[in-house]
DNA sequence: TATAGTGCTTTCCTAAAGGATAGTGGAATG
DNA sequence: CATTCCACTATCCTTTAGGAAAGCACTATA
């Protein structure tokens, strides 16, 4: 009479949830990844986001380490997000949502 | 001069996102799969979770086709909820989510 | 008859996420 | 000299997520 626990797999996948949420955070890591760079040019490879969101999220990703903010002294001084080696750990991560999301899209017209 | 696209990566990650976005819905299918059927089985085996939040979470996933929601006409009425098949491919997103959690608790604890 | 369990709903609330729009200060570009 | 680019910040607002606590109709159990 008693429930199945399932805390073996509920316990780290939450604490993966808890870094990743959002509609944003891994949009812009894919991004950072893909090579963008400088701030505008995140912002327009990912469609609807606003500066203070991205501004934002870029802070949080920075502090777990999964991109670095740099600033480069030129004149004028140019601002660079790199991702750090330890955003190459998400890559199942996403690949698997891609995956899921392409043939996700699949189904959904398949209906109509 | 141009940014990179990258949302040919971008968007099926956000269609994902959508489905399977807040906190608490992989959790609850892991319960499920993992088998649990009632209400308060599954209630108990997410610590933190409130009835409110699961009967609204439920009601989504149910709607995704991702669980069933069956009506057993014992005497009492029995209530179960049961994966559906859609919900299986749902595994290697949480596998990835599973591994990547494991490792960086690991990470956050070498730390200090 | 009192108590407990089941599957929720209801109410009230706070916090966080997200969106729209505008602006800013410096530097470069025409 | 006006405009544009860059990397943001500021302000304001709406929506959503989530939590705390209580309750409720029904059945079962002691």
């Amino acid at each position: 009479m008693g429930y199945l626990s399932c805390l073996d797999t509920v316990k780290p996948v939450r604490d993966a949830i808890d870094v990743i949420n959002g509609k944003w955070k891994l949009p812009i890591i894919i991004s950072v990844m893909t090579g963008n760079e400088r701030f505008t040019d995140i912002q327009v490879s990912i469609p609807g986001i606003t500066p203070k969101v991205l501004a934002k999220e870029l802070k949080g990703l920075e502090q777990h380490q999964l991109i670095k903010r740099v600033v480069v002294d030129d004149y004028p001084v140019k601002i660079l997000y790199k991702p750090e080696p330890y955003a190459d750990t998400l890559t199942p991560i996403i690949d698997a949502l891609k995956v899921w999301g392409l043939n996700h899209r699949k189904k959904i017209f398949e209906k109509d």
